[in-house]
DNA sequence: CTGTTAGCGCGTTCAA
DNA sequence: TTGAACGCGCTAACAG
């Protein structure tokens, strides 16, 4: 805010040229230790830190980063951002954020602010619509979330991982009959691995399978779930928390009890409304921290693009 | 990514000074409708747009804000930075993202990080222990959200509005007994002037208060509603959803079902799962419009410091 | 009305 | 090992 120093005073300060403090400053070679001390000292005594506008004007990075949520109140990814956040201001970097609303439309128009601007890299969270070649111009500085797409990196969920940790402490529970609901196919993750991996683990326990796939929504969860629900039913397995919320709603208000609920979330909303649930930890918070250091090297030049799985816990 | 041209190719290409290029892209007067129009028609035909780096440099503004919210994760927060969002997209402002988890120290800390990036702007929501020293250097580039601070631009809930448009509707429906659970008087306005204006209600409608301060929590709703519930109890009023919902597994756990809820909140999360509520919206949509709105032109001095006040309504 | 000139704060030659 | 000079893309002051 008042009138900042620049590296000239710094230079002026310690008795040395503009380029030596430019050197110390970036940790260069070439500095004796005498010169770099005395410069550094200089530096933390008026707690200087150069400009970052003139930086990025040099051709240097900006190291400004985007993170594309779907949307701000996904109880999924606020925990992955809760820890993307940190990584990234300990690398230096500011990171921008941005709202999709799961759509295509807005991603792109949202990719080419960011491409005005001279943005170092984006963190964007998958969903339906999201393909290839609308973020072609990006391959080497984003990383996708929850999804993964040829040529760019990923941090993926480990979908069948999940589910069947969930389907083997139902079925040692004593679970023979444990219903499905889900999200439709066209969402390639949470919607078709998910479900796939429920049917094979039907399969491999004998098991009849009934599910339903509505979508993401709670009110999804909660408007059909009755359609799997017999008289047989004793578990019901649900593709994410925020549907297990909608089914347990409806279970309650139907004052079912003896249905026991399992679902890949481990949110804290669900763990507070419903602990007795049987929850499978997808690591959102690793996945967070995973996605910001995978971007931040790969910016860097120090990695390649990289399919990360993280792997499922039961919680 | 690719070569980005310059204000230089532009004059080139289009045969004039790089300061009427200048001229033409800040709007500024002084040049003659013809060249206007030439210049304009070369900058859209290349999709051109300044460097952002070299205008701040150049002791322009870098066009960055910052919103600070208490946690990623809160409900209210969320619907007013939905809004703030787009709101800021709108006048090119990039808003960067930082979490304060209620720490005043951790705000300290964000604070510097900015200091050092030229930030135009800083939206804060306020939570307690947020002093008046800790934002000092930022009196003119600040905008408090949820609180109100002397010398600082705020935009505020009316608490005390919120609160009797509930006492007055419950009163309306009967209820001559209503207990309040809410948050100690520490916290200013989700605090004490929620449960101020809840006794004051009380004592003009003449009715019995009965209430208990817990805190925030939707664990700490659910520990402690037992205490405010008597056999002649009818109605609760919870200072916010998020209590309400603690308060409101418990009613359901124990099975009572004669006490009507209210809160105010109206967060979506509430109106999935208990409609039933009595709720007011605080306007959390509003606030974000109008504090995105208020730091824009404060720090385009266009406005002064102004402490608006979003009104409440029924939902 | 318009073009030329001089920096902004920094990184990067290049000579010393 | 160091410093002086130059230029990044832009705006502002000045000259035409």
């Amino acid at each position: 805010m008042q009138n900042r120093l620049t590296i000239k005073d710094i230079a002026r300060l310690s008795g040395v040229g503009k380029s030596t403090v430019s050197r110390v400053l970036n940790n260069e070679s070439g500095v004796s230790q005498r010169t770099r001390e005395k410069v550094e000292a200089i530096v933390n005594q008026h707690g200087f830190s150069p400009s970052r506008s003139a930086r990025a004007m040099r051709g240097q990075s900006d190291k400004v980063v985007a993170i594309i949520v779907s949307r701000l109140d996904s109880l999924s990814e606020n925990l992955a951002v809760q820890t993307m956040l940190p990584a990234f201001y300990e690398q230096g970097y500011d990171p921008i954020m941005m709202e999709s609303q799961f759509s295509p439309e807005l991603v792109g128009e949202h990719l080419q602010m960011l491409s005005h601007r001279n943005i170092d890299g984006v963190v964007l969270f998958g969903f339906t619509g999201i393909t290839e070649d609308l973020l072609a111009s990006w391959q080497s500085s984003l990383v996708l979330l929850a999804r993964d797409a040829n040529g760019f990196s990923s941090v993926c969920y480990d979908d069948e991982g999940a589910i069947q940790l969930l389907m083997e402490k139902l079925y040692a529970q004593g679970h023979r009959h444990i219903s499905f609901i889900g999200v439709p196919h066209s969402d390639v993750t949470t919607g078709k691995r998910r479900h796939d991996a429920y049917l094979a683990c039907c399969q491999q326990y004998q098991l009849e399978s009934l599910s339903v796939l509505p979508g993401l929504a709670m009110t999804q969860g909660y408007d059909h779930v009755a359609e799997v629900l017999t008289p047989q039913t004793t578990a019901l397995l649900c593709a994410t928390d925020t549907l297990a919320l909608g089914a347990s709603k409806y279970l309650q208000q139907q004052r079912i009890e003896n249905v026991q609920l399992a679902s890949v979330g481990n949110t804290p909303l669900m763990k507070f409304l419903h602990p007795e649930i049987v929850t499978v930890d997808p690591g959102y918070a690793q996945a967070g921290r995973q996605a910001a250091a995978q971007l931040i090297e790969q910016v860097n030049g120090r990695a390649d693009l990289r399919k990360i799985v993280i792997p499922a816990k039961l919680a």
